[in-house]
DNA sequence: TTGAAAGCGCTAACAT
DNA sequence: ATGTTAGCGCTTTCAA
């Protein structure tokens, strides 16, 4: 279909003005489809294009639009403390890793400062790659731009500086907005982004109220799908691991399970709380296990810790789901994997990954637009855990 | 520290130019670190500098320069054939998930084409989200790039169709250069990638011997280790599962495995060549196990597998490692994760990725430099599974 | 509806 | 060692 003579350099709007005998402010406007171009001129300029092979010239373009024509994919995590002011402890559990090499290299070198040794990067980094949930949003992400000719930035804020310097990257124009998930509650950064009068977008509701669009599930009724299916199979002794309480999902998640519950006339499930790894998930299955001897239904409020679930109560001599039944949240792939494959609440992230793109794009094309939500509805996935 | 007045409009070269008494030129010199300027007047430029908080436009910069300060992080993926002649098999075994869906929208149109139906490129993303592997690649990516400034363009090339786009984008000059991670043996891209005279940097070596830098494993010495481990717990009827043969990984983990075993009078190992995919280790080792009952040892080419056949295992009443030691290759948090821990072969993924990104770096601050390639030593991790 | 011209912010000759 | 100047390729008034 291309069998024209592309030369070394790359043919510019002058050239296609030239080959098709107008001017180049006519072509642009062929170009960017404005209207009020004669048809059969608009016809000539279109082959022009095509003869010449050519393509607009973003830095050009992106000097006189003051427009990047770039997003940001950012994975945010870490609180306001980190790297250099390590000390005090949040509110709940904190991350094992977290907190060895703090406070290296503060002299604002641009060199060799690397996530492995960077001070509250560890963790953060590994529970990223760890769990595939974000993998997920971030091909959603980049499976959707593709289309439109677009690539993310992909930035990471897991550290206080790297939060900052992506805020800045982002103030000085690099991109036009952000896509941001976020691995952990009370991230600054939201708020950081609609302060700078910057356009974003979450994955999940934001811990506190701000004025800021955001892709998310139902998750209480998410919860509820599983507190149902362990009704119906017939446990009577239902408990669960939480997430992270300080985040909305880690709260939705376990007062919509409660509800549920409660109005089947079983309030107080017993609820432990973990951080969405595996290994917590671990810990907090022994200590069920240890406290409530006779449970038999668990809902972990993700696949990971369901998967750390099974792994104990299979060393402690239970069976699953003989003696006790599982159900885990996500659906990612490791639910699949697990043995026995994971019955849990499906989260469509690619898809809502895909919303999230749309919501920036179209306040990108017109900022005046409101700022939205579109909520997703979770589904149960029955396979042989529950 | 800085407190200054910000007004609406970003601060230009025009402005410090004034504000510290001397020319643009003179500015963009100290800005750009140039020599021949007097200590005196560089002080004083990096006051006003700093005074007006002023940060070089890039659009502006790119444009003169030809250089778009940005660099493209490709996972790539799908061998020639996809979306649109996904007909001929190729030499081992297909991905199984791929081809639904194939040929649709070929119209070129740039709508909604999203990943998740797009053929060829489910199994793909599916994979991509699946094994750590690549997670560990683009974090490992993301956090080198970080302290330089530059943040990566995240791209996939799992269909013909994306990979011309990713190609075309990056000719169009839209990035300096690209990473490039195969998941997949036969990509096209590096050679694409050379042949249009572009700077990339692959992970692991090609699979044709094309003029390009990599980084890479010494493969080879991974699988000894292995090999060694398993003989020195008295192993004495080890097998394999194999990466894909038709990728060099899965070629020079197997030749150094079975090399190691010959040297100590095993040849012959069995080996059953998987796909990197848990469930196809789970395939592979129930083969194993119903063609060679008495086996005792078994090193899969990745975590992923590993962990599929540490499942396969235990249903068919194995002990790991009591009666059949396992050890895998990557040190994936799967690994740790895994019950037992897994035994198995570090790569450290993360540190290689850092590694691309220098070469890719100084490749494009001196085109000049020869192709080269970097390769790092492995390291065996004991657990518990071997 | 189309063209002419100005200028986005920067770098790189070239002059000085 | 510093300043002057000429664009880089594009969009966008403003005229015609």
């Amino acid at each position: 279909m291309t069998e024209d003579v592309r030369s070394a350099a790359a043919p510019t709007l002058e050239d296609v003005a030239r080959a098709a005998g107008v001017s180049r402010a006519t072509v642009s406007r062929v170009v960017n489809g404005v209207r009020n171009v004669d048809p059969a001129i608009q016809e000539a300029v279109r082959q022009a294009v095509a003869a010449t092979g050519y393509t607009p010239n973003r830095a050009a373009r992106s000097l006189v639009t003051r427009r990047a024509d770039a997003i940001a994919l950012v994975v945010s995590g870490a609180a306001a403390d980190d790297a250099m002011e390590e000390a005090g402890p949040s509110p709940s559990g904190r991350e094992n890793g977290a907190g060895e090499g703090q406070g290296r290299d503060d002299g604002g070198g641009v060199d060799d400062e690397d996530g492995e040794t960077d001070g509250g990067s560890v963790s953060f980094t590994a529970r990223v790659s760890a769990d595939p949930f974000f993998g997920r949003v971030v091909t959603g992400v980049v499976n959707h731009l593709r289309p439109r000719g677009m690539y993310p930035m992909l930035m990471f804020a897991g550290t206080a500086r790297a939060r900052d310097e992506v805020v800045s990257y982002i103030r000085q124009g690099n991109t036009d907005g952000a896509l941001v998930v976020s691995a952990h509650a009370e991230d600054p950064l939201p708020s950081l982004l609609t302060e700078a009068g910057l356009s974003a977008v979450l994955y999940g509701r934001p811990t506190r109220p701000v004025r800021i669009s955001y892709v998310d599930l139902a998750q209480r009724d998410g919860a509820r799908l599983a507190a149902e299916r362990l009704l119906e199979r017939g446990c009577r002794r239902i408990v669960t691991i939480t997430g992270p309480l300080e985040a909305p999902v880690g709260q939705d998640r376990l007062t919509g399970f409660r509800e549920t519950l409660a109005r089947r006339g079983r309030p107080d499930a017993p609820a432990v709380e973990g951080r969405f790894s595996q290994e917590s998930g671990e810990v907090a299955m022994a200590r069920l296990l240890a406290e409530h001897p006779d449970l038999d239904g668990v809902f972990a409020a993700n696949d990971l810790m369901a998967v750390g679930a099974c792994h104990v109560l299979r060393e402690h001599g239970r069976r699953v789901p003989e003696d006790v039944a599982v159900i885990g949240f996500d659906d990612n792939g490791v639910a699949a994997a697990c043995r026995p494959p994971l019955t849990t609440v499906r989260q469509p992230v690619e898809e809502m990954a895909g919303a999230m793109v749309d919501l920036l794009l179209e306040r990108l094309a017109r900022p005046s637009l409101p700022v939205t939500s579109v909520i997703y509805e979770p589904t149960l996935v029955v396979r042989d855990s529950a």
